[in-house]
RNA sequence: GGCCCUAUGGUCAAGCGGUUAAGACACUGCCCUUUCACGGCAGUAACCCGGGUUCGAGUCCCGGUAGGGUCACCA
């Protein structure tokens, strides 16, 4: 039997050609130099910091050199898909600024290279797995789960490398007559890609012969094994595998630049025979490295099912700025990024040219310690009324009960956000939305209560006679100045040095300090021993409310 | 186990044959200061190990070791 006889009987229905397709999906008019690159997520719904730092190297080489950034949603394997995991994953995206110029999206998918989901392009697949069949280069296999199994058994026991290849690939060279039986019988078949004989012959000693080099823009040259396995391509319903998808997807969308996960090194040798077998040129390959975390002490990779607190929806419910986040995985991802900032502080992001020769080699380490710093850095720079509606927005969309308040009034919150930032060496201690909601709360009666104890060395009994003394003497009108002389009066009418210094040349002659007294103020106006500039505070919290909190503690 | 990737302070990292081995975060101390934060100054702390090549190796080569990845009709 003729190998395109025994395609045809494979393929009955299919009536396109390659040359159709490639007609259909010619190459993109872009401008020289023009990257296309992709994302290529299987919809398991979770989504996590690894997926965003892919995504943003992915859409930054696209968009910074006038190319075309699309979404193909890899859905080949309906047991591992989640409903909606798309949208969801196109919302979180767009929440972090990265978008799509085509591909699949909530609203069903643009562009002309679609479909854009794997699960609808079976007949593409099949017309090219029909090819390969037809020129010999892959052949149908009815191997069963229970005899592959048996396969690897007693390649584990004569110690070979598993897998179906050369002699064990039982059904690559099947008599034809086989074949058609067990076709018509209905007997479930996958195709497998048949390895070059040149390769699976060699024996151990010719297989250091048997490599290749590639250049990775992330890695430089990297030398592997030669593919020697009869990889499956097309699956029992007709869909394919990734290895398959992947090519000629990637193919058939024009991709020109790769970005994955470095997980797919070692697969690389099958996608690489795949191009050639198919005579096309394969893209460029950019393999990243795996975010890693700290578990007992040892290095990991993120994994899905163990670090829930790391999915993307963990930031976003603790309240990170979508462009900290950015700018963070920025800072991890680019090795030069950091150096960029210090010298274009004011810059946005996407000002910056992102380099896949930059990107690190190793395993990074998820440090939330440098997050929170960037995130300061970060806020500080977005306007007091950008923040107060980032800080309302996360708060509803985590329902919180504070976010009524915050609401409420959004003149008050941006006063409130705004303290200290303004001069030459701004306050940054705004880092996120929980924390934020936390160290603003007490501007809130709702929210305000008494949180720290009263200095230990003020004799309880001066506490109600120094807060009515500065409600007596207390102006809404002072300013910074005038308002702290009085505290400084009031400080040594009640025994307290009005000037740290003197107490600590004389401590034997006061009880304590101005400090001391501030403290018992900032107390009562604040329920907190720590806080911002009170002038700054009681200019916040008005006259009355101000009176009032004092009045309270006497 | 085979194959592959990786290896500089606690973390992220510069480095490309000759450097007092940058910088950032974290940490410590001091200064500023009514508290906190900011800021300033100072400081602790690193080239995985062993062989080569070389006048000279963090840098090149080989061999270990360690960590990671991968060996599916999952992506």
């Amino acid at each position: 039997m003729l190998y395109d006889e025994l395609a045809g009987l494979l393929f009955p229905h299919i009536d396109k050609t390659p040359e159709y397709y490639e007609e259909k999906y010619p190459a993109r008019a872009l401008p020289a130099g023009a990257r296309v690159t992709r994302l290529g997520p299987s919809p398991t719904g979770f989504i996590h910091l690894g997926n965003l730092y892919m995504a943003l190297a992915n859409e930054r080489l696209a968009h910074q050199s006038g190319g075309v950034f699309f979404l193909r949603i890899e859905d080949t394997d309906s047991r591992r898909e989640v409903e909606g995991a798309a949208e969801s994953l196109v919302a979180s995206l767009d929440y972090y600024g990265i978008r799509f110029d085509e591909g699949a999206s909530a609203e069903g998918e643009s562009g002309a290279y679609g479909p854009y989901r794997q699960s609808r392009r079976a007949e593409i697949y099949q017309c090219f797995v029909k090819k390969l069949v037809a020129e010999g280069k892959a052949y149908p296999c009815f191997l069963t789960e229970e005899e592959i199994a048996a396969i690897r058994g007693e390649q584990e026991a004569k110690k070979l490398m598993p897998g179906i290849y050369g002699a064990w690939a039982k059904h690559r060279d099947l008599p034809p007559e086989e074949v058609c039986r067990r076709i018509e019988a209905g007997a479930p078949w996958v195709i497998r890609f048949r390895a070059g004989r040149e390769v699976w012959l060699a024996g151990p000693d010719e297989a250091a012969e048997a490599r290749f080099s590639i250049e990775d823009g992330i890695r430089g040259i990297l030398t592997l094994p030669k593919n020697r396995m009869d990889v499956v391509i097309l699956k029992t319903g007709g869909l394919p595998t990734y290895h398959f998808a992947h090519v000629a997807d990637d193919h058939l969308m024009r991709t020109t630049h790769v970005i994955r996960g470095e997980e797919w090194i070692s697969s690389l040798p099958v996608h690489v025979a795949l191009f050639e077998a198919m005579g096309w040129t394969p893209p460029a390959y950019c393999h990243t490295t795996v975010l890693m975390k700290t578990d007992g002490g040892l290095k990991r990779k993120l994994s899905k099912r163990k670090d829930p607190e790391l999915s993307l929806e963990y930031y976003r419910k603790e309240g990170y700025h979508p462009l900290a986040v950015r700018e963070y995985l920025l800072t991890v991802s680019n090795s030069d990024f950091e150096e960029w900032r210090l010298a274009n502080p004011g810059a946005p992001a996407w000002d910056f040219t992102f380099t896949t020769d930059k990107m690190g080699h190793s395993g990074i380490l998820f440090d939330m310690d440098k997050l929170r710093d960037v995130s300061k850095e970060t806020l500080l720079k977005i306007p007091a009324s950008g923040l107060a509606d980032f800080l309302t927005e996360w708060a509803c969309h985590a329902g919180l009960p504070e976010a009524a308040h915050l609401q409420k009034d959004k003149a008050y919150l941006e006063k409130i956000l705004d303290i200290g930032r303004n001069g030459e060496k701004p306050r940054k201690d705004l880092a996120f939305g929980a924390q934020i909601l936390d160290f603003i709360r007490y501007f809130y009666d709702e929210l305000f209560q008494i949180e720290d104890p009263w200095p230990e060395n003020i004799p309880p009994g001066d506490i109600p006679r120094l807060l009515s003394g500065y409600l007596a003497a207390y102006s809404q009108a002072d300013d910074r100045t005038a308002w702290f002389e009085r505290i400084r009066v009031l400080a040594e009418e009640n025994g307290y040095a009005a000037k740290p210094k003197d107490f600590k040349k004389n401590p034997e002659r006061y009880k304590g300090h101005v400090g001391d007294v501030s403290t018992v103020i900032r107390i009562a106006l604040t329920g907190r021993a720590n806080s911002p500039d009170l002038w700054e505070i009681q200019q916040i919290l008005g006259e009355s409310r101000t009176k009032a909190r004092l009045s309270a503690r006497l």
